[in-house]
DNA sequence: CTATTTTGTTTGTACATACAATCAAATTAA
DNA sequence: TTAATTTGATTGTATGTACAAACAAAATAG
């Protein structure tokens, strides 16, 4: 009575994986809903708080995404007038504005409020232990 | 001498699995290369094989994908002449074309491709654990 | 010191994906 | 049996993200 098989699914990291991003997306965004920002946007916003002149490439892989991406969401925070830039030779600098340190204590609140929301789902030893393989993960692949 | 606090990153599973998806994502689109198509196709492929006349709802669950996000599979797939619909009444079923069956060692070809390379990385025990564990968190986190 | 290479950023373009609205078929209720 | 609801699919639109090409500044080599 087994229908067919469809295992190539469930155990293919490639799916798992983005299946669970697609997912816990999701969750992130409304739990960020009240920041009007996306998670990414987010924490790109705690990085630049946190380390005032961060330079876009350091941002750039802190998020681990592209330069080109990180030059569309810096273009869209400095729109809202969340961050500025200052150019600096070839590198340039990013600053969270007033209105973007403004920010920083509804956007930690939204991230407390993620966390919350997936460790009443999975339990807090198990989210934990699941991020830090992910990372691992994530490193190890990495290696080219 | 410590930096600034940037464990937010490393402790949120949303980051942390959108992470992985986005690195390993790489991986298998360079091994599905071969195949002319992303993984997510492929594995649409294998399912119309393994099902003939699949309808697009259960495709869209199987891959979990939303109903729309399908739509626009097929849509290529079928402008690529890899699957046909048929309508019948409100749903669409969904076979693979010869030229899809044809594909289907090449697909699994490049999946096997893909298995072998973050396995190298990773470790068969440790992949297979991970893969199972995204699954379980996935499965709880959409427990609404 | 000029010429070359490297490095950080930006821009054009493309794709996967989602949500909301629409539409059409099917089911249920009156 | 018609009317209302539900269900499956599609379309318009938007966003996140990547890659490749272009560019400009800096570093290195001749």
């Amino acid at each position: 009575m087994s229908g067919p098989d469809e295992s190539f699914l469930t155990n293919c990291l490639f799916f798992t994986a983005n299946r669970l991003g697609r997912t816990i997306t999701k969750i992130a965004e409304d739990a960020f809903a009240p920041t009007g920002l996306t998670p990414m946007y987010g924490y790109l916003i705690r990085l630049a708080v946190g380390t005032p002149g961060i330079s876009q490439k350091e941002l750039a892989e802190k998020l681990s995404v592209t330069p080109s991406t990180l030059t569309r969401f810096v273009d869209k925070l400095e729109l809202k007038g969340l961050v500025e830039r200052k150019v600096q030779g070839k590198t340039v600098l990013v600053y969270a504005t007033a209105k973007g340190e403004g920010m920083i204590e509804t956007i930690k609140a939204a991230s407390r409020e993620l966390r919350s929301r997936y460790e009443a789902l999975l339990g807090k030893e198990f989210a934990d232990e699941i991020s830090k393989q992910l990372i691992f993960s994530s490193e190890q692949l990495e290696k080219q």
